[in-house]
RNA sequence: GUCCGGUUCGUCUAGGGGUUAGGACACCGCCCUUUCACGGCGGCAACACGGGUUCAAAUCCCGUACCGGAUACCA
């Protein structure tokens, strides 16, 4: 038997991280088994479900490269089934109608809720008057127009049980399961209703979703024998908590539990897809650096555990954003991942910033690129594009660095960090001298064959620092400032090859930083 | 309230009768260095609590506490 799962979201709103994962976990294990991915949109909540939101959720999962195996379903086309399926149901007697006046739920929701719950027990789950009524009345009534709902009855004595896959075995007695409504008095399909019917239509032999459905799945398991339908295997996932664990909410945390941010934000996909596989689930190595290819072969639900895991992140600090794990997980992509597959989110990300600039494309893109070994003379191309991103990708976090950090290897139009100018240049007011006075050593040691190599630079530099009788790194942390605009960097001697001759000279010639 | 589940460093986690309780991130220190990173070395830091079973419990059992989820004519 081939194994058929589904990622089932409600278009309600930006795809969740959590959702995110749960999407995961579920195409990983497909792949992993052989089986198939499906996509479901649950947008029977006609008020609150949007088109937008369903972009964003296909959008989301493309981007971190999980594509459905068979076209996507979408569950408000199939209300008709699902009212089949209730009123087959009502036929078989295995449900009935309940003309019980419809409550409207005003206020706080889940506390109404628990509060309706809290008295129920008292009043006896069982005691609905319509629960036992004659067919021919209730048919009569029905005919004559009076509206109801159907709700599916359950045993007084017995329960329902099932193996988790994660939590083991779970038992409910049906003494506390409510006759629950599958079809609303407007016609409506519920949840659990339209739930079960997809899942059996779709043919889905494993539910992965979050372990907020674990006692809906005793009501689904109802349906399903109520139904005559196969059960399929359950497992569930531990809830991913904001750090007071308490739960990620979009409402309470905005957009830090959207998907969309970490792209936004400069991540790569394979880098925060890693980092979402091991929250909740553990390859049980000392590794954590994992392809997809990699996560596919080890992945297994008894790998999952069962406590839920804190999405930790420091709200109102830049550094600690968004979990440090996961931006430790992207400058480590960044930084060790090959070239070639680098290259194309940097092009993207310098297009973004209007920092792009065709000359840099290679032909050989698509291939393994290898980074040459010493600068390449000629500034703004191909070769030069490939070193000056190698160069720069290691001490990056993002790929936005490469637009702002690395702005001034791309643009002469680079802004200067205050402090590192006061700490670099400020403070040694000679160097408004000096750093002309190189520009003009330079021009006269490279103006003619020798080339401006590191190895040459080098040599020039501290003959020059001598000369001044100062220390090596007062100028090169004023040119790294003048000339890169921050106090961070690569080797200065790397720096000045990268930027060429031409751009060195004007930048330290430059008296943008001495307010002249 | 009731039902269900959970609890190992700050966070993610490994381990699951005998371990100096391991790793990663974060943090701190040292080394490397013209800067900052990377890297290397080191440090800080955990089995929720109480009973039991056992020669031996973080590990098995029971209870308590705390946390989370569920509860609907929402999904």
């Amino acid at each position: 038997m081939t194994t058929r799962v589904r990622f089932a979201p409600s278009p309600t709103g930006y795809l969740h991280i959590g959702s995110a994962r749960t999407a995961l976990f579920n195409y990983l294990f497909a792949r992993h088994t052989g089986g198939k991915f499906l996509l479901r949109i649950e947008d029977t909540d006609l008020v609150r479900s949007t088109d937008e939101s369903t972009r964003s959720i296909l959008e989301g999962l493309e981007w971190l490269g999980l594509q459905p195996d068979e076209e996507i379903v979408f569950q408000s086309a199939n209300a008709a089934k699902h009212r089949q399926a209730a009123y087959r149901l009502l036929e078989e007697g295995k449900a009935y109608r309940d003309f019980t006046p419809r409550e409207e739920k005003a206020g706080d929701v889940k506390q109404s809720i628990a509060e309706r719950a809290r008295e129920l027990p008292e009043k006896g789950m069982r005691d609905n008057p319509y629960r036992d009524l004659p067919r021919e009345e209730s048919d009569r009534r029905a005919a004559a127009g009076e509206p109801f709902a159907i709700r599916l009855k359950v045993a007084a004595e017995g329960k329902t049980e099932f193996e988790d896959k994660v939590y083991g075995l779970q038992e409910r007695n049906y003494k506390d399961i409510e006759d629950l409504v599958l079809l609303r008095s407007d016609g409506h399909p519920l949840y659990n209703l339209a739930v079960v019917c997809d899942d059996i239509e779709m043919g889905i032999t494993h539910v992965i979703r979050g372990q907020d459905h674990l006692t809906n799945t005793h009501k689904q398991i109802l349906i399903y024998q109520a139904l005559g339908a196969k059960v399929p295997e359950f497992a569930h996932l531990p809830l991913i908590l904001a750090p007071n664990k308490g739960k990620l909410s979009k409402r309470k945390h905005g957009e830090i539990v959207s998907l969309t941010t970490y792209r936004d934000a400069g991540f790569l996909p394979d880098a925060f897809r890693n980092f979402l596989a091991l929250l909740g689930w553990s390859a049980n190595s000392e590794r954590e650096i994992f392809t997809m290819e990699e996560l596919i072969e080890k992945f297994s639900l008894e790998g999952i555990h069962r406590s839920n895991a804190v999405f930790n992140f420091r709200e109102g600090d830049p550094k600690h954003w968004t979990d440090d794990k996961a931006i430790w997980m992207n400058a480590e992509y960044i930084r060790t991942m090959p070239l070639a597959s680098l290259l194309p989110y940097v092009k993207a990300e310098l297009k973004a910033a209007k920092l792009w600039r065709d000359q840099y494309e290679s032909v050989s893109l698509s291939e393994e690129v290898a980074a040459p070994v010493a600068a390449p003379t000629e500034t703004g191309s191909p070769e030069w594009f490939t070193f000056t991103v190698n160069v720069i990708r290691q001490r990056f976090f993002t790929l936005k660095d490469f637009s702002t950090q690395g702005r001034a290897y791309f643009s002469d139009d680079y802004d200067f960090d205050q402090s590192a100018v006061e700490k670099n240049l400020r403070k040694f007011p000679e160097l408004r001298q000096w750093l002309p006075e190189l520009a003009d050593r330079f021009a006269a040691e490279f103006g003619g064959k020798k080339p401006f190599t590191e190895e040459n630079i080098e040599s020039v530099v501290k003959v020059f620092a001598e000369e001044k009788g100062t220390k090596l790194g007062v100028i090169m942390n004023g040119a790294r400032t003048l000339l890169t605009g921050v106090a961070v960097g690569p080797s200065m001697l790397t720096v000045f090859a990268i930027l060429g001759l031409e751009r060195t000279l004007r930048r330290l010639r430059s008296r943008i930083v001495w307010n002249d």
